[in-house]
DNA sequence: TGCGAACGTTGCGTTTGCTCAAATAAAAAC
DNA sequence: GTTTTTATTTGAGCAAACGCAACGTTCGCA
């Protein structure tokens, strides 16, 4: 059974009574899910909304010629495949376990009854959604105005904000990441990725080995971007 | 003073009594906005939502370099200015008449009370949000995987679906649409959309001249976007 | 502990599409 | 009707990034 005071200090709940939160995650189950298994797949009946409690996700989507784009990662406390919310009857893309993960799941058919009873839960869902648009129009501006170093750089501040976790020598982004996934976010080859890895720790402002990410001077990269 | 069966035809309102629809559309007020008039503009307060009664709206983003992206077309009865229904505070981007427009504007203030009074508007409105979600995610699938060439292609494809007139030789972009406007929509060089214009006609099925475009064999311009 | 699979690196040739530049054409302004 | 502005076309050279290919490394597992 889950504590209600794991949940209770999330934004999504700050409206919420002790006793509406306790009766809002009761008709939920709580869901393990092994690292690169699939939360659902792209197509797929949109059947629950989730909380990721614990670990990180890939949304992913597939194209037609089977090359595969990674949309964004969820991390901690973020809600996902609310397609319902947005009027969706299918979730749109793949959430795939990039770490063991935890979450919490609400059968769909339940969102009509949400919206009645929850209404500062679904203010937050459409913050959420907002908040995703305008990060994928910056997805979209980044794509058709800057150049794959810029983009590679913006995309690892961005997970390092997002994952971030300090270590020894730098800030260390927290999940398994490989020179292909980052190739999958920014639209360009591993083998560009790698290039480009290799030379920042030439020039020493990053550290990185197998599926392992450090940035050791944030500065530095940041000041790649700005390079326009 | 603005008819309502104008508009209570619209998806938007179908769930609508005559008295609330024209309940509602009094607490409008009708807009006229010439061309290459900005409707508002990025990072401006939200102030107000919109319903395109007729014209074509261009939604730019610009970059800190100065560079435009479009992020979309919006056309006849589509919503717009919706930022606070996703939990917005400033518009995200900037909204430019494309052709002499008229819309319907409600005060964003008006929100709370929209969603307490009309849940069916809400709903449609979480429609058009999710729709767009879809879209942009095209885009960015597109920008991260395929060339100039079919980006360009499909770009057209999707105004033609979208704004197409259907004339002599034949369908029309029924809209003034330059080299620089679809290559701001594709993340390329006006000199390129020109390049593959004029191939595009030298293989007779696009026929360009000064701000316009006419489509006259579609299925060989769908053809190209599949040749990935 | 050794094997195979997955992941990463790097060199080389090629290509796409950009930049720069100049000419032309069409519309708008006067 | 002439001038000015705006849009388009086209060529030539060049650079960013890709594709291919081969090799090296790390990890998991038997």
């Amino acid at each position: 059974m889950l504590d209600v005071a794991l949940i209770s200090h999330l934004t999504n709940f700050s409206d919420f009574s002790r006793r509406e939160l306790s009766e809002f995650i009761a008709q939920s189950r709580a869901i393990r899910m092994p690292q690169n298994k699939a939360f659902f797949s792209e197509g797929e009946e949109a059947h629950s909304f989730f909380l990721l409690l614990d670990g990180h996700i890939r949304v992913v989507r597939t194209t037609p010629s089977g090359e595969q784009v990674i949309i964004r990662y969820i991390s901690n406390n973020d809600i996902f495949g609310i397609a319902k919310a947005v009027g969706q009857v299918k979730y749109p893309a793949t959430a795939v376990a990039a770490v063991d993960c935890v979450a919490l799941a609400w059968p769909t058919r339940m969102w009509e009854d949400t919206i009645q009873r929850y209404p500062s839960f679904v203010k937050s869902v459409n913050k959420a959604v907002g908040d995703r648009l305008l990060d994928i129009q910056d997805r979209v501006i980044e794509l058709a105005t800057e150049q794959v170093e810029q983009r590679v750089a913006l995309a690892l501040i961005k997970l390092m904000t997002q994952t971030g976790k300090e270590v020894d020598d730098g800030i260390l982004i927290d999940m398994p990441l490989s020179r292909q996934d980052i190739s999958e976010m920014t639209g360009t080859t591993l083998h560009t990725v790698s290039r480009l890895l290799s030379a920042w720790e030439q020039e020493g402002f990053v550290k990185s080995s197998r599926k392992k990410v450090v940035i050791t001077n944030s500065q530095k990269l940041n000041a790649l971007c700005r390079k326009i």
